[in-house]
DNA sequence: CTGGAGGATCTTTTT
DNA sequence: GATCCTCCAG
């Protein structure tokens, strides 16, 4: 999404901005004199920009320049004048991307670009779209987005109206498959029997058609509809998807092979009329499998768009010959890629280094020590990253560099817009703007504590679904009658009254002093200044980052749009620190030096993703495994530790398999890795393998998980990609769930000791313990005495 | 209705 | 270890 206030405004695409003269650049670029903006690159390069017309598909490995090809293309197409500004689709899928296109084509061109209109995420240009269109949506074209808090929120609720119980069927689990499914494109009515029966003693497919509706009685749509209803609504209206392919005489894409069910049918549709559909990517670095992604798109795009160009880009200009010979050695273990070799110019460089450690801290001990002696040697620490592959492995990083005070940023951390103050205050101003959003209002409603609790918000939904209106003119009429006790009555109209106020107020001051009265006057503020824990003082100095990061927006509608879209606040730090970040958000970046800790089996390759996609799973372990060597341009170290503490919990670990598959020519075992468990380490072994002695599992597909796997598919237990299976044997399973007790028995627990067991219900326990007296506990947790 | 205590659950990745 | 949730006393 850009940043830039006026595309929130609903601007049109402002053609007139943009006016090539005749004889101009346009002209030179047509009579063959080469642009300037196409010095510089190779012919590769040069190619995927010039192929303008017609279905291309450009294979961009790592770092063989793919953002200068997408800036640059779009700038050649600018400049030749074969298209406006606005008639250019350019989809990325993060924000960062989008913005940093922009200001790339502005560089190339000079000046800032204006009109690039349907320059963003898939996301902003759905909400775009669907804005527009809003009534063929059902939707009124002021309607809010939902987040997964607001969504799981309204799940709940629903859940709870179904007489489910929420700890056997949680909403997070819900709201998983829900968005699955909207990420394969499958409306309520669409969702195949047995995967909607596999939730909530088959009543999955049901509430997510009720959950549908209530979304439209709340004017709301969620992040999975912004896409999947703009495409309803292009297969429902023929007439204004026409409008949007005339519209549309460019389209490229970035990232395709991250692209869902979704967003490949959006594009195809679009693409249809121009055909001028370019889509950039890398089906080894494709690592949102989990998340809905398709490799299957970018690996049939041949076939999609018959006449299709596919141009690879193999000239990589980032990393050292060692870099790139231990990724492709390792990345060739995967089956199913369109395959790559990347060359590099670059002839010198080191070895990756491969180290072993005894535990966490350990690990994090040494690459501390590292860091302090790059520098020492004069590196700058914002050439260098730790990449992890969950974000629980930062802990022990944090904690290092904090007594070594070494400085460090976190990058795609706990996001500020997702902090719990920042979303309350965000509810007070979206009922500000919009009385009728009836998830925002419920979230303040009590916060400050104002006496106004589960009962009367309760009293409050009743009449709001009696009256067919939204819960603050419920709150109102209700506010008027004797139905809550005189003090309940008296906050609750106070709190009304304030907003009339504050509504009244909106257009004679600026919305940064109007936000500011209302976190004051509602006791928003005072609640955090009462507040005696450690994180108060931060929160309210989140607090005034928010009214200070409003000043960037014309008002309060703009800002409100510009939050729900773009999650992240870009501060560009210029501070010398060290990058600490997961291997997902690593994508698209690069460091001189990169340190890629916790190569453990079970880890990485995360246990969970084998269990889950079995194959599949591993080769996206793998692409990931990928991603992050790659980043490195001059250095990379690899770490394992045999010991790690999960859940509080010492595990020990064996070195993952992806460090046998790494090619022994380009790493060198670290001489200083400690020997451990009685092997040494860093000797070659006649067989080849260095971690012979600790990985008894050479054969790739010998490991424990991937066994355990493997045994579950036989035994037809598997799993998440094969819904077919899921049918009967899922459901059976969960309802049938009763506990293996019998009243009368006596148990032990862990805490409470010895106990007789009084009652049974599903898979919680009364007990009466003999010194604890009477509790009730999950059958879990006690064993039989 | 509020607040505290204690139990349960969880940590893969995100627009 | 942290956070969410439920239960219970005031």
């Amino acid at each position: 999404m850009s940043s830039d206030p006026l595309d929130m405004a609903g601007l049109e695409d402002g053609i007139a901005h943009f006016e090539p003269k005749p004889g101009g650049l346009a002209a030179r670029a047509a009579a063959g004199a080469a642009a300037p903006y196409l010095k510089g690159l190779n012919p590769e390069q040069r190619a995927a920009v010039e192929t303008t017309d017609g279905p291309l598909l450009v294979l961009a490995g790592a770092g063989t320049g793919k953002t200068r090809v997408l800036t640059t293309r779009l700038a050649h197409l600018l400049h030749t004048a074969k298209a406006w500004p606005g008639q250019i689709l350019a989809v990325t899928f993060t924000n960062k991307a989008a913005r940093e296109m922009k200001d790339r084509i502005g560089q190339l061109i000079g000046g800032v670009v204006e009109g690039m209109t349907w320059l963003g995420t898939f996301h902003s240009i759905g909400v775009k779209i669907l804005r527009r269109h809003a009534e063929l949506a059902g939707l009124k074209s002021d309607f809010s987005i939902l987040d997964t808090d607001d969504q799981i929120r309204l799940l709940k609720q629903i859940i709870a109206a179904h007489g489910l119980d929420e700890k056997r069927w949680p909403a997070r689990q819900l709201a998983g498959h829900i968005d699955g499914w909207k990420n394969r494109g499958l409306t309520p009515d669409k969702v195949p029997a047995g995967e909607a029966a596999a939730y909530g003693n088959g009543k999955g497919g049901e509430i997510y058609a009720e959950y549908q509706q209530r979304l439209k009685i709340l004017n709301a749509a969620d992040f999975g509809d912004l896409l999947l209803e703009s495409l309803r609504m292009f297969q429902e209206n023929p007439d204004v998807l026409a409008e949007y392919q005339r519209r549309f005489k460019y389209m490229l894409v970035d990232e395709y092979q991250d692209t869902n069910v979704v967003q490949y049918l959006w594009l195809r549709l679009l693409a249809q009329q121009s055909q001028n559909i370019c889509c950039v990517g890398d089906d080894d670095q494709s690592i949102y499998g989990w998340r809905g992604a398709e490799v299957d798109n970018i690996l049939r795009f041949e076939k999609d768009f018959p006449g299709a160009k596919v141009i690879r880009l193999e000239q990589n200009y980032r990393s050292t010959p060692h870099i790139l010979g231990a990724a492709s050695g390792l990345i060739a273990n995967n089956e199913g890629r369109l395959g790559k070799t990347l060359r590099t110019e670059i002839n010198d460089g080191e070895k990756l280094t491969l180290r072993g450690h005894w535990d966490g801290d350990e690990e994090a001990r040494a690459i501390g020590d590292d860091l302090e002696g790059l520098q020492r040697h004069g590196k700058n620490l914002n050439d260098t990253a730790i990449l992890v592959r969950a974000s629980f492995q930062m802990r022990a990083f944090e904690d290092r560099f904090i007594t070594l005070g070494l400085p460090y940023r976190v990058i795609g951390g706990p996001r500020f817009y997702e902090r719990q103050e920042i979303r309350d205050a965000m509810a007070y101003f979206k009922v500000l703007m919009s009385p009728d959003n009836d998830l925002a209002f419920e979230r303040i409603i009590n916060v400050p504590k104002r006496g106004i609790g589960d009962t009367s918000v309760k009293k409050m939904h009743a009449h709001a679904r009696r009256n067919q209106t939204s819960l603050f003119r419920a709150a109102q009429m209700l506010a008027e009658t004797d139905e809550f006790t005189p003090k309940t009555r008296k906050s609750l109209s106070d709190l009304l009254m304030s907003f009339s106020r504050w509504r009244q107020m909106e257009t004679g001051m600026p919305h940064t002093e109007l936000a500011e009265i209302i976190l004051d006057e509602s006791g928003y503020t005072q609640m955090w200044q009462n507040n005696k824990s450690a994180d108060a003082e931060g929160r309210l100095e989140n607090l005034k980052e928010l009214v200070r990061s409003m000043q960037e927006f014309e008002n309060m509608a703009g800002f409100l749009e510009h939050v729900s879209l773009v999650m992240d606040t870009d501060t560009q730090e210029s501070d010398d620190k060290v990058n600490l970040m997961t291997l997902h958000s690593a994508k698209g970046l690069e460091f001189d030096t990169v340190f890629l800790p916790g190569w453990e089996e079970g880890l990485f390759p995360h246990q969970r993703s084998l269990d889950e996609n079995g194959r599949a799973g591993l080769e996206e372990e793998r692409r990931l495994a990928y991603v992050g060597i790659t980043r490195a341009k001059q250095q990379a170290y690899i770490s394992f530790a045999q010991n790690r503490r999960i859940h509080n919990q010492w595990q020990t670990a064996l070195p993952s398999r992806f460090i046998d598959e790494l090619p022994e020519a380009h790493v060198d075992t670290d001489p200083m890795s400690t020997s451990y468990g009685g092997y040494s380490i860093g000797g070659f072994g006649e067989s080849g393998s260095r971690f012979e002695d600790l990985s008894p599992f050479s054969n790739t597909y010998a490991t424990p998980g991937w066994q355990r796997a493997k045994e579950r598919k036989q035994r037809g237990e598997m799993m998440r990609s094969t819904p077919h299976i899921i049918e009967g044997e899922l459901v059976a399973r969960d309802t049938a769930e009763t506990t293996a007790f019998e009243k009368g028995e006596r148990i032990f627990h862990q805490k409470f000791g010895y106990g007789i067991i009084t009652g049974i219900d599903g898979n919680k326990l009364s007990i009466a313990f003999e010194k604890a007296g009477d509790k009730r506990v999950l059958d879990s947790f006690v064993t039989r005495a």
